[in-house]
RNA sequence: GCGGGCGUGAUGGAAUGGUAGACAUAUCAGACUUAAAAUCUGAAGGGCGUAUGCCCGUGUGGGUUCGAGUCCCACCGCCCGCACCA
């Protein structure tokens, strides 16, 4: 007997899809379009289990609306530019490009054998110039509808190794590299104004009903709207004003200082003869600039000298300090501090013996605050002090209403809508990046490139032997002439972030070879991407700068009104995760050991390893399983099958041996199934043909549903249900022939391969991925009784038999019959009876 | 610190507010075999019991409901994100 052999199979079936183009999308107007989508990887160099399971869902989802009528675009490309290839190229030698380009090749030679549904034909990495080129392209346009802007930014600077680091390089406040403390230093960036659009992209959240609540909840608290307002607290020395941004002005009688941030113009001013006050913010300068390190910082500050009045009570005159936790991106870059109700403020006052005065009291506690701030809820009544916070017992939300109100009415301050969400710095002083289109000319200033001298590439002849962006240091590509007077003049060194690249790379798909940066008909036509897979990690940024991107193209006429929100529906996928194997050295430190090398808990020479329990497979904790061996042991559809199957899609999956050799037997044992069938005589009789018709209408049903719904491992679990009713099924050959090549189908999107396989096997019309999907026969559905659990007082305590179609009435009245209820009535009568049909009968005594 | 999520047998997990533990792994038993592997059949949340059955059970404590793994409140634990990683 002929056995299962993924290898032979998969290779002749991929070979057989290739010839039929199947893949490859056009446009066509007689079917509906359906445009899948994986989110693109990043050229590493390996894929991970974490991309099979990824793209297998996409894959699903692809072969499914194919074999549903739809015209499928389903591409692929590579995030290309980035840090790892010049740290790679800083480490080991070599080029970034070489690199990376070599990393590509690799890995579509590792995704290939997956069988995935993928239309190559529009394959590009985006460090391809004629990708790239069209960022340039688009960047000029935003620069001139003005959505991007210049302005001076942090970074955190390597004072050692002369260069700018990114947060993930800065370990406890050093450079990975150097070791040396990192500052903070100012550099004029370019941003994209994404906060102007803070509103909309938040309204229109409301509309992404195909979003998974989560990342809808995480985008809305990251924009982070609030109402407060803009107040002046005017100098005593005449100097002008300090402007502070409060979202609670009811607690303005309590104002007891005002802290203005290190890189605010006040404290800038004062910076220069004031020496205990520059080594402050020198000492500011040199924290960490992430927004974890900020709020876990201890609150410090300094005296600046200067004081301000009281905007409602000129005679109170307030200190203002330099405060390390007052953020300049944030409102005004400055705040007034109310300790008697934030714990904050509280902590700071008492440190510095400054005043703490209450707003307001909660009813019938007049007391003043101590050692904890008073912070109810906002919605919690409480008794104002102020006359313009409201009289009588208010809630904060009514009494900062209240105060907006008064303020602008007495022109002492301005209601504002504020965001959290800050502008997008794109610059990155680095090499490997799309570069910056303009160049700076001493007379014309800041010049844009011209359309027609796109791309600017980048040079080759780079090393990184010497720190710092190799860009800055090549005088042949640096030094060009202004296109505006054509004088002498320096290229933009700086490149673009890489959100930057796979911001719009899902529009480029449309049209990935055109030399605009969309086509307004393929655009119209293949937009907006209807399903959208990738992991939860990018729930925020990735997302965010794309759906402002849709609309910056919009806007600069790249994309049509209608792909402003340009993934109708998105599924974030969980991580495929694996349990660890330690041992320890002669020094007691951890030694981590591949899963290949343990068997049963030992290592080949007998020692046992420790298991910690699962975690993402990476590297450094050498959990990872290749998908490559895998796939050399039991082909691409037992990994595809078996990354589907055992946890639900948004859930990490565990990666185990058994599993994996579980899902090959399987799939073994369906091959078998079919090769039996084959064999069996064509006129054969049988008994159980409706039978097993009838849990195939289910199963078609019921995977139909699970497809739809992103449950793939529900799905699976009816497909394991339905194989062993079909193994065990006596029925004609008819019968059993149509019930496996109907389970191929149905098993076609998670094991293409193999069901192409049974499809011809069983002499299948032409390939299993062109035939329409099997539809569940609602007659086929329906049985003539069920079996009701009957419930007392919510407990289970019997069941009862019941046509299907019998009415509530009956139903009660034969409950009530039933021994179990008779037994616990005892003769009295029920309280209360509740049937619902089909389902359950529940009976109160 | 802030924001988000998760918590069910030995394990991964299933369950439109309606029979908790589907399906799978590991385990045990049986069939086949000289034997093993492979394959097939079956058992199985915990406790008591010969059994019909009874009690307990979805992190902890409350609440809503005829009925809660599911909804609400509080707590505990774990995981993820926090703007220059992709």
């Amino acid at each position: 007997m002929a056995t299962y052999s993924p290898s032979e199979i998969e290779a002749r079936w991929q070979a057989a899809w290739d010839e039929a183009g199947i893949f490859r999308a056009t446009r066509t107007g007689d079917k509906p379009k359906y445009y899948v989508l994986e989110m693109f990887p990043y050229p590493s160099g390996r894929i991970h289990m974490g991309h099979v399971r990824n793209y297998t869902m996409g894959d699903v989802i692809a072969r499914y609306k194919m074999s549903t009528g739809h015209n499928v675009l389903h591409p692929m490309g590579w995030d290309a530019f980035g840090m790892p290839a010049e740290n790679a190229a800083m480490a080991i030698g070599g080029h970034p490009k070489t690199w990376t380009y070599d990393n590509i090749a690799d890995m579509r030679g590792q995704m290939k054998p997956l069988g995935l549904s993928i239309d190559w034909s529009r394959e590009f990495a985006t460090c391809d110039p004629e990708y790239y080129g069209q960022q340039q392209a688009l960047f000029l346009d935003m620069l001139e509808a003005g959505l991007v802007y210049r302005k001076n930014a942090q970074v955190n600077w390597d004072p050692v190794d002369m260069t700018v680091l990114a947060n993930e390089q800065v370990i406890d406040g050093k450079g990975w590299r150097s070791g040396a403390e990192v500052e903070r230093r100012e550099l004029t960036q370019w941003f994209f104004k994404i906060s102007d659009m803070a509103g909309e992209l938040k309204s229109a959240l409301n509309g992404l009903d195909n979003w998974p609540a989560k990342v809808r909840l995480m985008q809305e608290n990251w924009i982070g709207e609030s109402r407060g307002i803009d107040i002046p607290f005017v100098r005593t020395d005449g100097d002008g004003t300090i402007l502070c941004y409060s979202t609670r002005p009811d607690t303005m009688r309590g104002a007891s200082f005002v802290a203005v941030s290190p890189d605010h113009p006040v404290a800038k001013a004062l910076e220069a003869d004031n020496p205990a006050l520059a080594a402050f913010i020198d000492e500011c300068r040199k924290m960490d600039t992430t927004e974890a390190a900020m709020e876990k910082a201890e609150k410090k500050g300094i005296d600046t000298g200067i004081r301000v009045k009281h905007p409602v009570y000129p005679d109170q005159e307030l200190p203002v300090w330099i405060g390390n936790f007052v953020l300049m991106d944030y409102g005004t870059g400055a705040v007034f501090g109310c300790p008697a109700h934030d714990q904050r403020d509280l902590d700071f006052a008492r440190k510095y013996d400054l005043p703490v005065r209450n707003a307001f009291y909660m009813p019938g506690q007049e007391v003043e605050v101590g050692d904890e701030a008073l912070v109810p809820a906002k919605t919690e009544k409480v008794v104002f002090i102020d006359h313009f916070a409201g009289v009588g017992e208010v809630t904060s939300q009514e009494a900062i209403d209240a105060t907006i109100d008064w303020f602008e009415e007495h022109d002492l301050g301005r209601g504002q809508m504020q965001y959290r969400l800050r502008d997008w710095g794109l610059s990155r002083q680095r090499y490997w990046g799309c570069p910056i289109p303009v160049v700076h000319c001493d007379s014309c200033g800041v010049v844009p490139e011209k359309k027609e001298n796109l791309p600017v590439v980048l040079p080759d002849d780079v090393s990184f032997d010497i720190p710092g962006n190799p860009l800055d240091r090549h005088p042949t590509w640096r030094d060009v002439p202004c296109p505006s007077c054509g004088a002498a003049a320096r290229r933009e060194t700086d490149t673009m972030d890489t959100f930057v690249d796979s911001s719009w790379y899902f529009a480029r798909f449309t049209a990935p070879r055109a030399d605009t940066p969309t086509v307004a008909e393929d655009a119209a036509y293949w937009m907006n991407v209807d399903q959208y897979i990738g992991g939860i990690e990018h729930a925020i940024l990735h997302l965010l700068y794309s759906r402002f991107f849709a609309r910056a193209m919009k806007i600069t006429g790249h994309l049509p009104e209608t792909a402003i929100e340009p993934f109708d529906a998105l599924f974030t996928q969980g991580m495929v995760t694996h349990e660890i194997y330690q041992t320890r050295d002669a020094k007691g430190r951890p030694v981590y050991h591949l899963p290949e090398d343990v068997i049963d808990g030992k290592l080949a020479d007998g020692t046992e390893v420790e298991i910690i329990p699962s975690a993402k497979m990476s590297k450094s904790k050498k959990n990872v399983v290749d998908p490559l061996g895998i796939i050399a042991s039991y082909g691409a559809d037992t990994a595809r099958w078996f990354v589907l199957s055992d946890s639900p899609p948004e859930r990490d999956v565990e990666w185990t041996a058994s599993g994996a050799e579980a899902a090959f037997k399987h799939l073994s044992r369906v091959w078998n199934i079919c090769d039996r069938i084959g064999q069996m005589d064509k006129d054969a009789p049988g008994q159980g043909d409706d039978e097993l018709l009838r849990a195939m209408h289910k199963t078609i049903h019921d995977v139909t549903l699970g497809v739809e719904s992103f449950g793939f491992n529900a799905a699976i679990a009816k497909l394991y249900g339905f194989t062993a009713t079909l193994q065990k099924s006596r029925a004609s050959h008819a019968a059993q022939r149509e019930a496996v090549m109907t389970l191929a189908q149905l098993m076609a999107p998670m094991t293409p391969h193999l069901a192409e396989d049974i499809w011809a096997h069983q002499g299948g019309d032409g390939l299993v991925i062109n035939a329409p999907w099997p539809v569940a026969d609602d007659a086929m559905l329906v049985s003539d009784t069920v079996t009701l659990p009957i419930q007392i007082n919510g407990k289970r305590r019997g069941e009862l038999v019941v046509p299907a179609d019998l009415d509530k009435a009956e139903v009660e009245k034969r409950a009530l019959a039933t021994e179990a209820v008779q037994k616990a009535l005892d003769g009295g009568t029920p309280k209360k009876v509740i049937v619902v049909p089909g389902r359950i009968v529940n009976v109160v005594v």
